[in-house]
DNA sequence: TTGCTTACCTATTGACAAACTAGGTAAATG
DNA sequence: CATTTACCTAGTTTGTCAATAGGTAAGCAA
């Protein structure tokens, strides 16, 4: 499994914010409820995309999560990087070309590394207002 | 992590057998020793491999495995399947589309189809024989 | 100031699968 | 019959994902 649960919950809090009005801040129990995810474990993740810029966050009443930046500006590559930490489809291409034992390397490596560089594309091709316009064309 | 662990020991062992001559048998004993692969895993790997058609298992001295086809009729696709049950990149599309929350499945499930068949097609389009021909190339 | 609302922080748990191990049984060959 | 091989059933270990628990700090309003 390339994508769990953590990083497609991150998407749709994406698309959430992103349907929201601009300058308006969303606080977490909102979101938690009509997406239907645990608070707390949405908590983690809405850290994540703070700490990683793609949110602002502001605290107290009439706080909340907010997107930066428009929908086009992120892709859904920088979302799902920042929540799974890495989309390598196979655990070779992420370590050094020596993590790999004997043939592997010569004759399944360069597989793996083309599969890694086609998901990537894939991904990073996709912005978050391509999924707000016309999701059934993505 | 798409393709785990076994699923990588099932190419290397495809591509190991490809590369003996036909109608010799190889023991489980010996692919294991020469990819560095522990034996006794590697006994669950092969009873998938024989079970499922891909190779053909002979008991006794003399005896081991061997495939059944040319390098050419076996392709990736069909090995990863069978080892790894799915190649499926997200749990979303392997399940009917009510195992998905609310948006997600108007939003971003079509993505996560069209990630599903553009992995599935990049796989079916490698056979043993591209491997071994020119493995940078693949 | 006081109270409420909100985000932030540090653990911990439970469930599950992946990777690997152990010990035995059955088939084929010489 | 003895050796070599595949086959079978059942474990153990390890690690990660998903979710939980309980507390701290920041900001707003009466």
């Amino acid at each position: 499994m390339i994508v769990s649960t953590k990083g497609r919950y991150a998407l749709r809090v994406m698309v959430y914010l992103a349907l929201r009005e601009d300058e308006v801040h969303t606080p977490l129990k909102e979101i938690a409820e009509r997406e239907g995810i645990s608070q707390k474990y949405l908590e983690s993740i809405m850290t994540l995309l703070s700490k990683g810029g793609l949110v602002d966050a502001v605290h107290g009443k009439g706080g909340g999560y907010r997107l930066n930046r428009s929908p086009a500006e992120y892709t859904v590559g920088s979302i799902l990087k920042l929540t799974e930490g890495s989309l390598a489809p196979v655990s070779c291409t992420t370590q050094g070309p020596s993590a790999c034992a004997r043939s592997e390397c010569c004759q399944l490596g360069s597989m793996w590394e083309k599969l890694d560089r086609m998901i990537d594309e894939f991904f990073e091709g996709i912005t978050l207002e391509d999924l707000l316009a016309d999701p059934k064309s993505v």
